[in-house]
Parts: C-alpha cells; sequence; structure tokens
DNA sequence: CGTCATTGAGTACTTACTTC
DNA sequence: GAAGTAAGTACTCAATGACG
C-alpha cells in the first residue's frame, strides 16, 4: 500500500514541537522570491557567488565549479526581492580531482568530464552588476579574477569577514552553521546551493543593530579603508606602534596599519606627537575600497608628506 | 676559565577561524 | 593538506654578570 500523505499533520507537529521548546530546523530548499512588499528604495542587483576548486591554493588549483545568483535588493534595507537569475556549471580542470578535495564538494573527474565555462556568457550575466557577495571572498575572488579577468572591475564583498556574527552572538560565522540559525540544515558545498544559502542568511536579523545581515554589508561596502606605512620611523618608538597595532613588515622594514579614512587626522597628529617628535615625516598611503579588497593585484599607493 | 641564570630581541610555532 | 588574520606562547641566540 503507497502512502500519499503524511501520516500526521506535520504542520501542527512542528508547531507543537516549538512550544515545548524544540528547534525545529527545516531542510533547505533555494528561494525564488524573498518580499513581495513595495521597495521604500529604487532595487538594485548584486550577485552572489561561489565557486568549488580543486583545492585552495589559487595559483595552482582550478575552478571546477561556477555558481551566480542574481538578487534585486532595497539599498536602503538590506531586503532581498526576487531572485532574477542563477548561474551553474561544471568545468574541466586539467588536472585529476584531488580525493580531499573530492570529499568536500562531492564533485568528480567524471562528472567535469567534457565541460567548461563558457567566458563570454558569465561575463554577459554580470555586466550590469556592481556588487559581487562571496562567502569568504578572499578565497572566491583570487580564484574568479585569475580564470575570468572581468571580475576585477567589480566591487566584492565578503560575508564572512564583514559582517560581525561573532559579536552579533551568533557562534560561528561557517555558512552552515549560520543556514541552521536562519532555521535550514543542508548538504552544502555545491556552488549554486551555497549561494542560495547565503542569501537566505543575509536575511538574518542582526540583533544590536536590528537591521538585516545584508544591511549592515552594505553599509561596510561603502567605507573605504586606508592603509598606511609610517615610513622612517625611530628605533625607540616600536612598542609605541606595536601597542596601537601597527604592523612590522619584515620585507620593507615599516610600521603599517589599517584605520578608517576619517581616523587619518586623528592618527597622522598621533604619529606626529608620539612617533615623529613633531618633525615632518611620511606616510605611504593605499585606498583599500570594494574595488581592490580581497584581490591578489597590487594597489595604488602614495607617499604623502606631513 | 667554566657554568649558570637573566635579559632582550627576534623568530617561530600554536591556536582558532574560514574557504576548497 | 594552503593561506590569511591575530593574538598568544615558546623558543633561540647572544650578551652580560655572578660565582667558584
Amino acid at each position: 500500500m503507497k502512502q500519499d500523505t503524511e501520516p500526521f499533520d506535520l504542520e501542527s507537529v512542528i508547531a507543537w514541537l516549538k512550544t515545548q521548546d524544540y528547534k525545529v530546523v527545516a531542510p533547505f530548499s533555494p528561494r525564488v522570491a524573498y518580499s513581495q512588499a513595495p521597495s521604500p528604495a529604487p532595487l538594485l542587483k548584486a550577485a552572489i557567488l561561489d565557486v568549488e576548486t580543486t583545492g585552495t591554493n589559487a595559483l595552482t588549483d582550478q575552478i571546477i565549479e561556477l555558481g551566480i545568483v542574481i538578487v534585486e535588493y532595497c539599498p536602503s534595507t538590506g531586503q532581498a526581492y526576487r531572485v532574477l537569475e542563477t548561474y551553474s556549471e561544471l568545468a574541466d580542470p586539467g588536472m585529476p580531482i584531488p580525493a580531499t578535495s573530492t570529499k568536500i564538494h562531492g564533485i568528480t573527474d567524471e562528472m567535469v568530464r567534457g565541460k567548461s565555462f563558457i567566458s563570454a556568457e558569465i561575463e554577459d550575466l554580470v555586466r550590469d552588476i556592481s556588487l559581487i557577495i562571496a562567502h569568504n571572498a578572499k578565497f572566491d575572488r583570487q580564484f574568479v579574477e585569475a580564470r575570468f579577468p572581468f571580475f576585477q572591475e567589480k566591487a566584492w564583498s565578503c560575508s564572512f569577514s564583514q559582517i560581525p556574527w561573532k559579536s552579533e552572538g551568533f557562534g560561528s560565522a561557517a555558512l552552515e552553521h549560520l543556514l541552521y540559525r536562519a532555521g535550514f540544515h543542508f548538504n552544502g558545498h555545491r556552488a549554486v546551493v551555497d549561494c542560495h544559502a547565503l542569501l537566505t542568511v543575509l536575511q538574518l536579523d542582526l540583533p544590536s543593530c536590528d537591521i538585516k545581515a545584508f544591511k549592515k554589508l552594505l553599509d561596510t561596502v561603502q567605507t573605504a579603508d586606508l592603509k598606511i606605512w609610517a615610513l622612517q620611523t625611530p628605533f625607540e618608538s616600536k612598542d609605541k606602534l606595536k601597542n596601537r597595532h601597527y604592523r612590522w613588515h619584515a620585507e620593507q622594514r615599516t610600521w603599517y596599519k589599517s584605520i578608517s579614512q576619517n581616523e587619518l587626522d586623528q592618527e597622522a597628529t598621533w604619529l606626529r606627537q608620539e612617533v615623529y617628535n613633531h618633525r615632518p615625516f611620511q606616510l605611504k598611503q593605499e585606498i583599500i575600497d570594494a574595488y581592490n579588497r580581497f584581490s591578489n593585484r597590487d594597489g595604488i599607493s602614495e607617499i604623502v608628506n606631513y
């Protein structure tokens, strides 16, 4: 005898479990729409991107799967609206896929045989997309830029490092854990599923500021940082620099630090007083914004006299 | 002189995260 | 397994001084 329906009412069982303080975690399935409500601001489009690779070294390993989800969102609230397009493709890396990698994502040599990315297709897909989002963008950006140079021109953001998950009470910033906190479990590590999972996670509210994680990410993306190298610092100021979280660059033999742009004035004042003893000094400065952050390319720096 | 402990600087490892 | 970040711990090295 075939069982067509549940032998009980699933919805009421879940509702009852919740009253008993159980946490119900549902199987994750991608959504195509997150809100039907009118948006307070014109919608923009972002691309959520994830790669599966043969390993972790961007110089020697290859992308074997690329997933992209194009979503429209409200820039003032971080509310996601419709998923407009999805891209999911495998590609033969031209090398055997190590067993350790297959163990993570389940992708085998068999599965990629004869497959390849059509670069122009991907370029078309992201042509009018200004923001790329990845979980641990440092990882994905290196791989993607090496394979598809047009991604160098994009603004990138990282949902792992640019959202303060830990201080917002999420025990771990791993995608699987965050999705669990959103009420879902999944067998992750396939590119496009991870993208959908990330989108779901980005719709979580951050308790302390009562805004969506997506909105927090958008705010962080807007702010440029400044990497400064304090040139020719006197030896005896090393402890002061260290205490102020400067770090020693052994090759260049300089102390350096990342600050936000609006901290520059007070940083220069501190350096003048505490390090350079009111003498003229020079800083090498490089602007770090969404266009060069997480990229391997060398940024453009300038030397500024103070 | 030989041995041992101390000191400071610098290096190197360890741990804890994430991504594959 | 790699690699980045960051903080912390451990180790090494050379110099120094006390001591017998």
